[in-house]
DNA sequence: GACAACCGACCGACCAGTCGGTTTGTGCGT
DNA sequence: ACGCACAAACCGACTGGTCGGTCGGTTGTC
């Protein structure tokens, strides 16, 4: 009947939504689920009753549990730096890039706990498959941050450091203000987060932290 | 948690002597697979393979796969926090303690790959058990920090900051150096650890790195 | 009738921990 | 010196519960 040439549009535009819409409900759900329990202690069956769908629905859009995994911390990083980036871009100066930076992550994760355990601890659990991806994320970061440090370094604003260096030591210090609140009930991120700045722009050699109004337009 | 039945009973010196022999062939042993593999990963009986000790042996002196994780983790953290203490000691300042403690970690980390990642990533897969451990340790080590930059600044060696917080995040870039190390292939912790002692003694607010690097092996 | 989407009972690899048993060391009575 | 008793130390085959992943089948849609 149908003529042998209208099956090379298997996909139209609404399933294809439909799709990424289904996808999008079963990470969200994952999300959560990894949140609470780490990737190890998550159950896969208990996605999927979250998702109101069974195992082998949620096997039909992820090939493992390692993937979905992957999938989710993906799109969470993205999220995650893309504000960072949106936040540098509103600032006025390379250094208030790098600041503002710092304080997107910072309240983003002291908003969300769940998240930021799942972010920077969750993962740990898989082996070097993570470790990589890890490494991947914080990469991304660095280099919003590195790139700011540049350009602020060569107008002059922060003296002559190792602006990768002075990257990794401000994330590792979001990091360890992070855990340290999520494991041992240390202030929020957000509360240490003024004073966490006058010690990272020191560390750049920045001796005056202006009230920040310095160059405010 | 305990070694299994200590009752006040007469064991002989000898005997007792010969009994934390085997304890601490079993830590080697075990400390060498967690390190390989992780904790998930590491199987109790490759552990006695290594030992050449049956699971029940090993059952005897340990209670649980993961007791026998945190006397590693334990253990690993006392050699290291006493070996910073050392090196603080021995310096002639408060701030050239801190400074002493922070390169006789890097030292000892850079020299260890395995153990470094050992301490600062195999665990996490253990879920909130290990991240109690991990806070507990992390917490001796900010302590020898603080407590330091405490000291230094009633001697006004260094300007008025949040110690605590500094602590941690001069943990957090050691932790981060370190991380970057093994899993990107990034510089050695010793490496760096010129340039990192100038940014984190910037960070206090010290502007001019004394030069005089030690190695405190 | 073709195919994407979804179902859910089932499989089977995995491995910490157990347990009945054997060996080794120690003390004691004779 | 010798055997006897008893426990500490050690053995290793086995169990039991847990899940990731599969697959033959059903539904909905074009």
């Amino acid at each position: 009947m149908s003529a042998p040439l209208d099956y090379f549009k298997p996909l139209s535009d609404s399933s294809t939504r439909q799709r990424t819409q289904t996808r999008e409900r079963i990470l969200e759900a994952a999300e959560a689920v990894f949140a609470d329990n780490g990737y190890h202690e998550a159950l896969v069956d208990e996605i999927g009753k979250k998702t109101s769908m069974s195992k082998g629905g949620l096997y039909f859009h992820f090939p493992s549990k390692e993937d979905l995994f992957f999938a989710v911390m993906d799109r969470l990083a993205n999220k995650l730096v893309k504000r960072a980036e949106k936040a540098a871009d509103r600032a006025n100066s390379p250094l208030e890039s790098a600041e503002a930076a710092l304080d997107a992550v910072l309240s983003a994760l002291s908003a969300q706990r769940r998240l930021a355990r799942l972010l920077i601890t969750q993962g740990y659990s898989m082996g070097n498959a993570f470790e990589c991806k890890r490494s991947e994320i914080f990469d991304r970061f660095a280099n919003v941050i590195s790139q700011n440090l540049d350009e602020a370094k060569s107008d002059g604003q922060i003296s002559d450091i190792n602006t990768d260096l002075a990257a990794r030591v401000w994330l590792g210090a979001v990091n360890e203000t992070v855990v340290h609140w999520l494991f041992s009930d240390g202030p929020t991120p957000k509360e240490t987060a003024s004073d966490l700045r006058r010690l990272l722009l020191a560390s750049v050699q920045v001796s005056n932290p202006s009230i920040k109004s310095k160059d405010a337009v």
